[in-house]
DNA sequence: CCCGATTTTGACAACCATTTTCATTTACGC
DNA sequence: GCGTAAATGAAAATGGTTGTCAAAATCGGG
């Protein structure tokens, strides 16, 4: 099932360096000409999600940002708080604790949520020379 | 500096199980006779999680939710999806990789987020009952 | 093509947790 | 008591997100 504004969308995500919200991404569109709604883009990134193809999380201020990964595994990121810049990580360990911690108390159908934030390389050279 | 207000709202944490959010304690309070306002909730629970003496994350709705963790040190959460039963636990495995995935890509001043999230035993056990 | 059925779209209104405003009440120092 | 500063809360504003619904695009025969 294909759908242009959703490639649209997903081009966005891709071309992006970071999470995008969809106020963000919406705003982008519309600067570059595209005819498009902010329901629209709204719908085409829930879609996005539900279908793997895009990694949503929620801001500390209740945001939802959304990325187009290259991996469509399970893997979590490590985001710069300055500029947004993302790298996609992977951690075994992490993957074994949660499950153990879980098991450990009785719990069953173990999920879990880890983001690692911190300045990246460029950014902390910036605030140097700042 | 002690409050009254913030005294209230502290203890209706202390005799939850889980995490609750404003708007629970808020009607908790109010059906306990309690005359208090719904932005004094809200300041109560801000100036606690400043104080960190309440630990407080984001539902995947977009809601604040609020606990009184017994320890005041650095901990995560395994929490029951269905009941909210929450457990702390200490991840020094995790605070290590953490700290290490971030380092290892030159980032600085690396914080992180980590949930655990499962069903609890009692949890399971009613499932089988049906 | 032509038309009716189906899906997609987007302007606008509705939601809802949270924040801001601001007038009133309470607490504190003297 | 009195004056000042802090706390309170009702009501309005905010802002991201979702729901509504009629118009527009797409599809599939005939
Ligand atoms: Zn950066
Ligand atoms: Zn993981
Ligand atoms: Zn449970
Ligand atoms: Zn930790």
């Amino acid at each position: 099932m294909s759908n242009r504004r959703r490639d649209a969308v997903h081009e966005v995500l891709r071309q992006s360096e970071g999470f995008r919200s969809a106020q963000d991404v919406y705003a982008e569109m519309r600067a570059e000409g595209a005819k498009i709604g902010l329901t629209t883009v709204y719908r085409a990134l829930q879609a996005l999600v539900d279908n793997g193809q895009v990694d949503v999380l929620r801001t500390g201020e209740g945001e939802s940002v959304y990325r187009a990964c290259a991996s469509g595994d399970h893997h979590h990121h490590l985001v710069c708080r300055r500029c947004g810049r993302t790298v996609e990580v992977a951690g075994p360990a992490v993957e074994r604790w949660a499950e153990a911690v879980g098991t450990e108390h009785g719990f069953t159908e173990i999920t879990h949520t880890v983001e690692v934030f911190g300045t990246c390389p460029s950014c902390s050279a910036n605030v140097k020379a700042g």
